[in-house]
DNA sequence: CCCTGATTCGC
DNA sequence: GCGAATCAGG
């Protein structure tokens, strides 16, 4: 992917914004979150100095010189594109899930939730439980973000009420 | 292990 | 200039 202005500028938009590379390499598509970091140092864009998350401010001291480079493969063919739209699959459960949902709390009104994570849109991966918590209009809203077992897209708490049979529902009382 | 940004350096 | 590999840290 080249660096087209358009690119460039979202990329500055989005690192003004706070975006992390991965989320901001993740929008942009087609690129890797070292591609958006390395572009970022190119910019000389201000770094995150101390900001939330996570920041090695710190002056590096150095690396052991002549490193063990990249494996020099052929002539490295072809670098994957690993650009998911991360945001369509995690709307299309949250409808589903929101069905679910809206029956089990209607008859279940004692169910006692885990400790939930309060993680962002943004911050979801394959691992972790992507069961919406509040209004999704409201700045409140957030996802349950616990572990999730395998490539279960819940946690084993919310993949209970998520694939809950019809007929073990009503037992279940 | 998940993630974060920072740096180096072959290409 | 680009960005994978690597490092350093939460």
């Amino acid at each position: 992917m080249n660096w087209t202005d358009e690119r460039v500028e979202k990329l500055k938009k989005l690192w003004s914004e706070g975006l992390s590379a991965s989320q901001i390499a993740a929008q942009l598509g087609g690129v890797s979150r070292n591609a958006v970091i390395g572009k970022v140092h190119r910019l000389s864009l201000p770094g995150r100095a101390k900001a939330g998350g996570s920041t090695t401010t710190a002056a590096r001291p150095k690396r052991p010189t002549s490193a063990p480079r990249a494996p020099n493969y052929a002539s490295r063919v072809s670098t994957r594109p690993v650009a998911r739209a991360a945001g369509a699959v995690v709307l299309k459960e949250e409808i589903e899930v929101d069905l679910v949902a809206e029956q089990d709390f209607s008859t279940r009104t004692d169910v006692v939730v885990p400790m939930s994570r309060r993680l962002e849109l943004t911050q979801l991966t394959e691992r972790t439980c992507k069961w919406p918590i509040g209004d999704p209009l409201k700045e409140e809203f957030h996802f349950c973000g616990n572990d999730s077992p395998e490539a279960s897209p819940y946690c084993t708490f919310h993949a209970r009420l998520a694939y809950q049979p019809s007929g073990e529902r009503r037992r279940a009382r």
